[in-house]
DNA sequence: ATTGACAACCAAAACGTTTTGGTAAAACAT
DNA sequence: ATGTTTTACCAAAACGTTTTGGTTGTCAAT
């Protein structure tokens, strides 16, 4: 009664090729797929392989390569550990993945980084220790010279997000302007004329270009900007959201809707709108970024726009691949839709 | 301007040798503690490894030894990736993990699960085809064949929660028994009688043992188990402990608290007494396990009692660690505070 | 002086692959 | 018929360690 044991009895390149008279070589580049092999010697190894369970030595492979045929992954604890949101995206994006690397063989090697200075060191291990030869870059700063390092080092990886600028590298990463215009439309649909906006820090490059949305869509429906109506906070710290929305609001009082630009800003807002005994979906409505959470905890729900990042992470393995293959480079923008949970009212038209 | 490569100019166990004139086999023994290099050698092979910045090939070396030095942990996103909640508890391991694993130079070796089939052949694989010599166990079930398995395989692990039963084995847990307890004395030192407990279904083994802990201290206090004040909700659904609890607390007014054995709970508790107008606090005293996510977005925020999850994580690492030199097995149970968020109200003495 | 134990070192084998630099046979071109 | 190219295969080297099975020299006990 063997749980385990039993089902990888051992078998390495050598019985193989014992077992199929052919020199370890021929076995070796038959998996490979390399093309000095006969397309019926390569069926026959690949059948037994499968057969006997075999699987290459993942250690010595990469020992006699020189490359570890393994996705390197840093996780910047020190910017999830704290925010339960973007663990909520994390997880979302390594789901993702792994629908995909089940099915590549890919293998995953993660470092964890608490601040910044460890999480370029984790790169730089990952590339001259670990020698694996492809990454998934995270945590995309403005301007980001861990890029300049991979490209040094040929190694292949796509950036989840982007810098700001030229981006002449893969990337996958949400289509914020665009959402923040749907967003926009959304609202200018139902009426709404004066619409504040909620933002952190515009240092955070989805801030910017969210930010950007707004604007143009503004300027294409010919409303003026007032910057009354646009909050930046600097932490994701609801409170802080909460106190400064109350106060626009009541200076404010012809604002009827309100666009957050995470759902930190959005619980604000609600705090602030209940402090205010403002009814959020009758007296204000509010429509915000993302929301896993704010779906199931936050009360009132809140009509959400919500990035489709399943996609995001399958599409980085899948682009991945398609660099192994040949030397071009790949983005890919999320797309989203918007939820309706009721926290957007529809105006009468003046 | 080589912002990496310059850094880790290579340099292995040869060229140390050779500098250092001394055989492979001697430095090798020497930075692998072996006892017959003599102490001066070693110090010496130690300054000069450090200096050049050797690291030894993590791939010869697990080749080598038929042993990687490497930490196998296996993510299960099917109860993480819809569940905001088990997230936060996740990373708030991970982080604890690393903290430790930085300073002993272990490595880490993750793969997924998108089901249990799945998840345990990723443990399989984890030990036959990577090799890895030590586990964190996660994701325990009530009953768990995978100990039995690492156990056959002489696998070192530690687990991350616990069977029901004999548990000979290493593993770190919350104290979930115990924090009942301190809830129970906290409510009835607050002149609370007529406790309501929601629960979610009792085969997650925390569950099971959060409602041992409110049992015994209902007997200690001699206050009779009524049935009436117990929910069990099958999901995870904060809509479903709405409803249940709603019925419960307008059938049974006497009332006067309610412990929440998860935040999911507790975001339902929240719903019901808005929906029966009840004032949290005030009318109605709620009280929970864990929150970090309901401290920040559920409105109003609830007083809590929180585990240091953080340890657990770094217990795990040194119990590993101890492990290795002596072969006992280690237990270590998270102590838990309560976090006053005003959610409590002090009843008058009858 | 001889023996045994011990300390400190080392050469070579082993780990399981990939890669290099071939060879033999078959196919094709002249 | 001969030379050339192509196809299909392979032996051996290499990858950078750890481990095995020693050797040499020193010291204490006899």
């Amino acid at each position: 009664m063997n749980i385990c044991v039993s089902k990888y009895y051992f078998m390495d390149i050598r019985k193989l090729a014992k077992k199929l008279n052919l020199s370890i070589t021929t076995v070796s580049r038959a998996l490979g797929g390399y093309s000095d092999v006969s397309e019926t010697t390569r069926k026959k190894v690949i059948k037994y392989a499968k057969k006997y369970k075999y699987s290459p030595n993942p250690n010595a492979s990469s020992l006699a390569s020189g490359k570890s045929n393994t996705l390197g992954f840093v996780i910047p604890l020190y910017g999830l550990n704290s925010n339960t949101l973007n663990q909520a995206s994390f997880f979302e994006f390594i789901a993702g993945m792994s629908t995909k690397i089940h099915s590549e063989n890919i293998q995953f090697f993660m470092m964890f980084a608490n601040n910044e200075k460890e999480e370029k060191n984790a790169y730089e291990k990952l590339i001259h220790v670990q020698k694996v030869n492809k990454i998934i870059l995270h945590n995309i700063k403005i301007k980001d010279s861990r890029i300049e390092m991979l490209k040094k080092n040929k190694i292949k990886f796509v950036a989840w997000g982007r810098t700001q600028g030229l981006n002449n590298y893969s990337w996958v990463d949400l289509d914020n302007e665009e959402s923040a215009k749907v967003i926009m439309k959304y609202l200018i649909e139902k009426n709404h004329r004066h619409i504040a906006y909620a933002n952190i820090e515009e240092n955070y490059n989805f801030a910017f270009q969210r930010k950007q949305g707004y604007l143009s869509s503004l300027k294409k429906n010919k409303i003026k900007f007032n910057e009354n109506y646009y909050i930046s906070i600097k932490n994701e710290d609801p409170d802080q959201s909460a106190s400064a929305i109350k106060k626009m609001l009541n200076k404010y009082s012809e604002i009827t809707a309100i666009i957050c630009s995470t759902e930190y800003s959005a619980v604000g807002a609600i705090k602030a709108c209940n402090q205010l005994n403002k009814k959020i979906g009758k007296d204000i409505s509010i429509i915000t970024f993302d929301g896993p959470v704010v779906s199931t905890i936050a009360n009132p729900s809140l009509t959400a726009i919500t990035h489709e990042r399943k996609n995001l992470g399958q599409k980085a393995i899948e682009i991945l691949t398609d660099m192994d293959k040949n030397n071009k480079t790949y983005t890919y923008l999320a797309k989203a839709n918007i939820i309706d949970r009721g926290s957007v009212c529809k105006l009468k038209k003046k």
